[in-house]
DNA sequence: TCTCGTCAGTGAATCGCTTCACAGGCAGAA
DNA sequence: TTCTGCCTGTGAAGCGATTCACTGACGAGA
């Protein structure tokens, strides 16, 4: 313990320090620092000894405030603890790298407010610009973000605005396949465990789920028994499952929003005693990377994740500066088939 | 499309705008932001109505170039794709949440370049604090960034300095637990699926290894056959059982340094038609939330995730501005058994 | 009536950096 | 010798906020 100094207040080392300690000038260090190419290689030395003597870090803030701009990119996601976000950002970050640019990361956690603030944090922070997962159904607020001068691209959700990028994976395409693969194995009431209205992805994955059972000729009325749960996660798909199983005339097949969710589902369903892929088929959204190690394998609807992320951030960082107009780029999902889903007994 | 305003250059309306809108001087629309009791109401309400009109967002930058601190808190983590970090993570965020701090997330991905890269970021924009797992074996650079003013909190490792926080779990003994269970199973020689020395987790689970193999009379030189992996992830696991399963004599038991590193293991181990539990015993180490649910669930050592995070978070505030001095927590770990780990045959 | 304290509001100084117009020195050309 | 132009290096201006010493106005007390 012998320098408990800066405690209170760290009397941060400024570019002028280095420029006294290396006996040059203010400009002379911060030519060092940008544009080392234009100071003769003496004094570019004695520079950057005096920086590594007096551990001189810059300060990003000043450097900012004057210069404009910053390499960092701000991601705000729904939940970080979801591997197919995990995995989105490992896209987003290769793609970033590339450019030199950092990412930060934030979890909204499908609370719109704490995306909010999120959203505020960066601006105030001059990102280059954010990916954001909204959790909310609206995005004039990412529109607004946009005429303010901070670039935006939608991620995992199709943009409703021209004027706003995005990059997404057909949602209604997947749950109806999702879907039309377990009305082919027989089953004629499907249970639907779904998260809130607010989420797009909800919606759509709902909107898919009626596709296919009304092109099967079937009553979504009837057809579709619906939970809505709170959170996407294996809590919420315990929940919801033993909601369904409480039910008069429960399902014979479960379509479960994504596959935290359907991991949950499925912990209730063996709490019950029940045979996933026998007394219940079970589908997941996502194929998470273990999906294939489950007790019982999940079937599960499979996104390009990586590839997600990385075009989002090429798009992000393809548009700075050249004025090029906005682009939605969709994919299209895959169903992967295991035996967590069996045929109707 | 109507306003394609600002794409080159966005003319971020600042606070002298919203003064000038208003009516008011500078300082009062600072006041109006800061101290708003300092203002009439009448005064107030009308710089608010200025704000509101020219959507103002203050400049982060220069708000903390003058005031100089701010209420953000950075986190770099090995690998935010591994739930346990997620977990983690969780646990920080709820605490800072309480004080109204922000988390900024970064994966360092096991690599010291990339963690460098990020703590300077961090440093740069003047995060209150930050709390690293390290990637390298050296606290070095840590111990010159609280002496620089930033305070530091180690997470999931323990501090080796007297001067830094940190909030870890007992490795040592977390893995000896692992290994003498297997040991009371009956198995002789333990294959340990490890990741490179740098990382001090993998440093202190070996030495748990050695440590239950010798308390039980055996030469670890014989009964422990230590394979190294680049990364900690299934993919790595998976590498690493390949490698052992090539040996004239495998082991019959696996230890592996994670729960993701064990997935992989798992699957590499069933790609070579083995029974898991029975022709080969797994124990992994997290107990991440699907360790239950895999096709033959997974016997792990249980950490406090949760905890560690929200331990962490409160130290790092906690000593903000108090002359406290720095803290080592440890928390103990926990094994649970499951049917991964069967008897030796 | 005069003084004093309080309350609102003002605006200059300042944070640490980048940028840019400019100065001095030196070499080559006229 | 003088002029020109290049190469280094200088230091003031300014980015957008906060802060603080200060001004005016107003009411109360003497």
């Amino acid at each position: 313990m012998t320098t408990t100094s800066g405690r209170k207040r760290a009397p941060r080392t400024s570019i002028s320090d280095v420029a006294r300690h290396a006996g040059v000038s203010l400009g002379t260090v911060s030519n060092v620092l940008n544009r080392p190419e234009r100071v003769s290689p003496v004094t570019r030395d004695k520079v950057l000894a005096a920086i590594e003597e007096l551990a001189f870090v810059p300060n990003g803030s000043a450097r900012q405030l004057r210069a404009g701009t910053i390499t960092t990119v701000g991601a705000v996601l729904l939940d970080i603890a979801n591997p197919f976000f995990t995995e989105v950002a490992r896209g987003i970050e290769d793609r970033l790298a590339e450019d030199d640019y950092t990412l930060m990361l934030a979890s909204s956690d499908e609370d719109p407010t704490r995306e909010a603030r999120y959203l505020r944090l960066f601006e105030e922070h001059g990102v280059h610009g954010m990916l954001v997962t909204p959790a909310g159904p609206d995005v004039d607020h990412l529109l607004a973000l946009r005429e303010r001068g901070v670039e935006v691209v939608l991620l995992d959700r199709t943009s409703p605005s021209p004027d706003l990028s995005s990059v997404a994976v057909d949602d209604v395409a997947g749950a109806a396949m999702a879907v039309r693969h377990l009305i082919g194995l027989g089953h004629r009431r499907v249970g639907l465990i779904n998260g809130p209205t607010t989420i797009k992805q909800c919606v759509d994955r709902r909107a898919g789920t009626v596709r296919a059972l009304t092109e099967a000729g079937l009553d979504p009325d009837e057809a579709m028994i619906e939970v809505t749960v709170s959170s996407l996660n294996a809590e919420g798909g315990e929940a919801g499952a033993t909601e369904l199983l409480a039910l008069g005339e429960p399902p014979t097949a479960l379509f479960c929003v994504n596959d935290l969710t359907a991991l949950g589902a499925m912990q209730a369903l063996r709490a019950h005693g029940m045979t996933i892929g026998q007394d219940m088929a079970v589908v997941g959204y996502d194929d998470v990377n273990f999906a294939s190690m489950l007790m019982t394998p999940l079937t599960s609807v499979r996104q390009p994740t990586r590839r997600l992320g990385h075009v989002a951030a090429d798009l992000l960082l393809g548009r700075a500066g050249k004025d090029v107009g906005a682009q939605q780029v969709e994919f299209q999902p895959e169903l992967v088939v295991r035996a967590s889903s069996g045929p109707h007994r």
